[in-house]
DNA sequence: CATGAATGAGGCTTCATTCAT
DNA sequence: CATGAATGAAGCCTCATTCAT
């Protein structure tokens, strides 16, 4: 009785408590890797949190590695995209200070784990999948082509490398983020610190 | 009066081989927390690097966090002097690039991690002991000193905000030292790209 | 409403067989605590002689000193409960005698561990739970209740110090119950022992 | 130039020192045995409370449990002798309370375990040592003596039954020296309490 | 003789994963 | 599909015993 009688193209109800059951244990893995790490978050745990039995994750991920690699895979895919958001018919500074301010707050907002693209080998975590891997490479093309272009255009210096800069500003997204998420009282990322990053990295890009 | 008027504390044989065993854990240690981090290491990998057997560690150490305690405070120390190191009578530039270059070095040449001091919450691992974090503040203290002299001596843009640069650069040491140590081909910390970060900073800092 | 009108607890087979477990676990830990004590007791060996793997008795107890707090508790209240059993419209005497052999009777039928309650301190256990003091102190209440019904039907001596009598003849029980169950040869309970000691105690007690 | 020229006879000042660190050993053995049971104490404990070296304990004794074994043997050695002591030219009556006091009297001024004598089957101790056992038997056989000494002179109830009264008071013996030992406060052995024992003894015993 | 550093077997406990219901 | 009871491999740690000094 409780499959419907004839619905063939909308998801059947099944279907959809599923795939919200499915949202509901990415979510409850993100915040439990986000706020133990790796190894120190358990199947349970997750479980628990999303309010599902233990073996139901394993109807959705093979295992806890796969359900990790596919919570780092989403918040990378969904970090760069809130980088980019909202760049449009702007000069390149203020696309360079809207990436480093669209990265931090999307980590201040989001119960993320930016932690783990650093530097967390958290245990068995060999090699962060290469999609993801990938998309941290295409950040910092991204971030290059805005350096290009401001050079280009005459707002940065001429002599600046490239690939280097990128990887740097790159880098200092991904620190800063971290902090916000982190919110240790020794590592800051109050709207005043970010100010000031933010001034540092125009200095160091402008030209004189 | 059993022992010898002279050679106040001639350490025995038996007592220079055991002080020897130790540093050999230590150094193990150190290898394996920086090759898979606090969970992914267990005492049999430390005690098997290091050519001993398991129970010998407690001998030396309360159990695994007590070790990984002291293994921390040993390279947040080495590291912190290895930074401070032959920087008399020279420019603030000089002394700024040459930290980054003394940092990056450090931990190109040892078996290090400080990769763990900026993220790796490996379970459990909650603080970070007090004299570490002091450390840490001490390095970003001394980087801020060196700018208040750059600022002080017209090298450096008098409106720096310089609390908030020397946080920038001590986790750029940060960053590439872990590079460093790491060598992942994708994060490379060879010596053009450090001459690009070297430059990068002297730009941000630099009075125009 | 999925489960039926009525039946309103009824176990699922999955239950049944889970509580089954439980028992067949406390039934192993008595057996093998009352046969090696505290200390020579593995959970390796619970598990074995429960038919059931290591890991399953931390989901029925949270370890193995509240396991064996469990299996004092019970064993305690189970015996408390046997000695009682019976004794209604009998006199003072009679009443003694049957808490005795009751007492003898239950040790000798089950694999019970009165030994706990009187001299193992079997290393870490420092203090039995109170919930067991008070029940062994429960127990010499009610014999010193029974040698006072007898000193005022005139069965025993009115020079009687009560508590202590209940307190020694409380002792008896636990050291022949304890014998009982051990079965060491130099320190029998055997049937005609029984009856010597139930008459000692009788003619301790008798009023002259 | 430790060892005097010429000292056949006497005993070399390095056997004297020997022998008393041997003796405390045994002294530190029973108190750690007696504080911690046989599981609980460890064989550094032992050590470190006698003030020698781990390694030495190995040169007098074969290991733990052989240690164990000579302590107690010790124990009930003198224990068995302090029973007997100072009973010539006195009536049995007089001898059974002065055995039974003595007794208590023995447990509540030495550091010792008649715990042992009982039940603590500490982990490992299959069975005492047959030397022991005798002696325990001796001292049943002994105060089945007494016993017989009262019936043939008029003190005692001639219907006893003789053993088994003997092995009911040398529990008695046991139970009350214990808790002296111990203790503990729901299990006094006050002297209040050891003369209502005492005067229970004597009840069951006296002829009517 | 005496030391105590070193060993390694074995104990308790955790937790990812499976599978009968 | 969903559950959660059950498994068992592994990890950390203790401690009796040995042996080079």
């Amino acid at each position: 009785m409780t499959s419907p009688p004839a619905a063939p193209a909308k998801p059947s109800r099944r279907q959809q408590q599923s795939e919200e059951r499915r949202l509901r244990i990415l979510e409850a893995a993100r915040t439990c890797f986000g706020r133990e790490g790796y190894a120190g978050t358990t199947i349970g745990a997750i479980a628990s949190e999303a309010g599902v039995s233990n073996g139901l994750l394993y109807q959705f991920f093979a295992g806890k590695q796969e359900l990790f690699r596919v919570v780092v895979q989403e918040i990378v895919r969904d970090w760069g995209r809130a980088i980019a958001a909202g760049d449009e018919g702007r000069s390149a500074s203020e696309r360079i200070e809207g990436m480093f301010r669209n990265s931090v707050d999307f980590c201040r907002n989001h119960p993320l784990l930016p932690a783990l693209l650093t530097a967390d080998r958290a245990a068995q975590i060999r090699d962060i999948d290469p999609q993801s891997r990938e998309r941290l490479a295409a950040h910092r093309r991204l971030v290059a082509g805005v350096i290009r272009d401001g050079i280009a255009s005459g707002e940065f210096d001429p002599d600046l490398d490239v690939v280097a800069a990128a990887d740097l500003v790159g880098q200092l997204h991904i620190d800063y983020s971290t902090r916000a998420y982190r919110r240790l009282p020794d590592y800051p990322a109050d709207p005043a610190r970010i100010d000031s990053v933010v001034a540092f990295i125009a200095r160091a890009l402008r030209r004189v």
